[in-house]
DNA sequence: CGACAGTTTGAGAAAGTTCAAACTAGGTGG
DNA sequence: CCACCTAGTTTGAACTTTCTCAAACTGTCG
């Protein structure tokens, strides 16, 4: 079990206007005249690791925009057990749910050292309701959602632990077989199987030279070896 | 493996004013005057099981709400496995994707005789961008969807299936613990275990009184043991 | 140098898979 | 009406995967 802490208020106005990644993100499609619309304080900040975004339960007062790092949604059972159900990277919005009225189904909590901004719910309301441009981008965000909740599902919730680990590895690496390798834990949680298990995977990938882990939390692997273990064909 | 099959061309003109479901489906906030916005026929269909809505791959061309019955979104991987992501009944949507000029995610197959309305997308785009009404139920659409999606993932593929099972049926079931029983083959495509298992797993539960099955595919259950069973507290 | 959290490893038990055979229950055609 | 298909289900037995619990190991931090 690690540690988890609620962060103090967040500091730092935004400027979505000049947003480095703006056409990545939520408000790609607005146009100058829109972010007059914009009345309350959009806030940007820097967070570390294990820190808290929301809770799960707690009601909506925000959506969050990622802009850097990784930031994992986690799901708990009645029982106690939990899963992570989506990772969000750059782009990616968290907390949509709260344009609902309705708490937060998830715990959004940092994987990777993340750049984040906050979102006041009324903000968005306001947009939504003034220009249609926001629609679109709306439908895209939960369209995107969802078909990571399906894959997560098929890809990640079938088969082996082998073949899930390599099908997780293939989603978050990068050309150069570059990808981060969460902890243990994180990744039990993701493929729903034991820490011990995931341990145990991942030891079995070094013995074969599917994967090498130079430095602690990442890893450098072979794309066409993780193809073919997670196809079971090998 | 069962047949499957493409259904003949759609027949019978709804008439969305006077549904019998209307504060159910997606068009439950539209006026009288919207309806004149109309322009191209929604049709109405009842669809007998193994019925087709649509397949993945398809480019979207209609939404579709399940006015009775029970239809199955059946997702492939590339390696030809498959598994159930989601159960729509009475009032849900299928195929929001098609609003994105998407092609669909997954195949929608009916698993209990159903009504059905298929709404071409250019009837919900036209709606969409002349009344701000249809954009709460969209959102509240998406969001349905994505709920399930995770409580699915989190709920029928966590833990041991005979815990899977029971929060299947606690899922599908009425007050009076009354629900159906599907065919083998598609519960262990619900919880992601083989056919065989899902059947020993069913057996069991009748040879421990946790469930009976007066008539073929549909069941009688005691809520409490699935509770209990659902929670591994026994 | 501990202390501590996370990881790895071992070994036995439990759960799930595989393959094959036996057993339904509903049609269909003679 | 019955014999015979057929598709789906159930069951058995050997095997593989995963879990559990416990112990050993690793690296970081005061």
């Amino acid at each position: 079990m690690k540690k988890s802490r609620i962060d103090a208020a967040w500091t730092g106005k935004a400027e979505c206007g000049r947003c480095g990644i703006r056409d990545l993100v939520l408000f790609a499609d607005l146009a100058e005249p829109d972010f007059n619309l914009i009345h309350l304080p959009i806030e940007e900040r820097e967070l570390d690791v294990e820190s808290v975004l929301y809770s799960a339960g707690q009601d909506g007062s925000a959506l969050f925009t990622v802009r850097t790092g990784l930031v994992k949604l986690v799901q708990y059972l009645p029982e106690g057990t939990l899963r992570i159900v989506r990772l969000l990277g750059p782009g990616a919005t968290a907390g949509l749910e709260a344009l609902l009225g309705q708490p937060y189904e998830h715990s959004a909590v940092v994987l990777q050292r993340a750049l984040v901004c906050r979102i006041p719910r009324q903000v968005v309301e306001r947009l939504s309701t003034e220009t249609p441009r926001l629609h679109g981008q709306l439908m895209q965000r939960w369209h995107g959602a969802l078909k990571q909740a399906d894959d997560w599902l098929t890809g990640l919730s079938t088969g082996k632990t082998s073949q899930r680990l390599a099908r997780l590895l293939l989603h978050v690496m990068d050309q150069d077989g570059n990808a981060p390798l969460f902890s243990r834990e994180d990744l039990g949680a993701m493929l729903g199987v034991t820490t011990v298990h995931a341990s145990r995977t991942v030891a079995e990938f070094k013995r074969n030279g599917v994967l090498r882990e130079p430095k602690s939390g990442r890893c450098i692997c072979d794309r066409a070896r993780l193809e073919c273990i997670a196809t079971a064909e090998c």
